[in-house]
DNA sequence: AGAATTTTACTGCTATAGCAGTAAGATTTT
DNA sequence: AAAATCTTACTGCTATAGCAGTAAAATTCT
């Protein structure tokens, strides 16, 4: 099931719709800014699940949003220093 | 400049092969298990900048990492209790 | 070493993301 | 209320994501 997922596009347009209105921008305007077109703004912000991730991350960069990877086993990953 | 997205899809590429491999799984068995093809697996863990969320985030459920948001304003978000 | 497995890389194909226009609603401003 | 602005929604179009299949490297196992 796509649930949680379709909870994330949902929060993830929550958060581009707030950071835009807060930093004064409308639609056009910050498609301009992350040089996307304003329908892959407008589609974000209906909380279309399949944008490409490189288009959100341009969105992202434009309102100073960070994606950050979380998982119990995430904090192991640093040590690469392993051997035989 | 694309630098800081790609910085993020290499971090994501390392993420997904860590912790699939740290599940035992092949790139194939992932790909069954969050019901992607193995070209998409495949593409993640080369940091494919343009993969697109909904494939993500099955890949992602599959290995139970998750996704966060952060910026300046977030926490603000939350109450959105005004009127006039 | 060879055999088995896994990963990488390519193919042709279908579905769709993203684009610029355009226009109709909705909202805000004067 | 009318005017201006903004958002939503649609169009036709091009580029490409993702698919299964195949095969060649690379890796791992015996």
């Amino acid at each position: 099931m796509a649930g949680n997922n379709i909870d994330f596009t949902k929060e993830i347009a929550r958060a581009v719709k707030f950071h835009r209105t807060k930093s004064g921008l409308n639609q056009k305007q910050l498609a301009d800014l992350a040089d996307v077109g304003k329908t892959a703004v407008f589609d974000i912000e209906k909380g279309k699940e399949s944008v490409r991730l490189n288009t959100l991350l341009k969105v992202f960069k434009a309102l100073n949003i960070k994606m950050k990877l979380e998982s119990p086993l995430m904090h192991l990953m640093e040590n690469e220093n392993e051997k035989s």
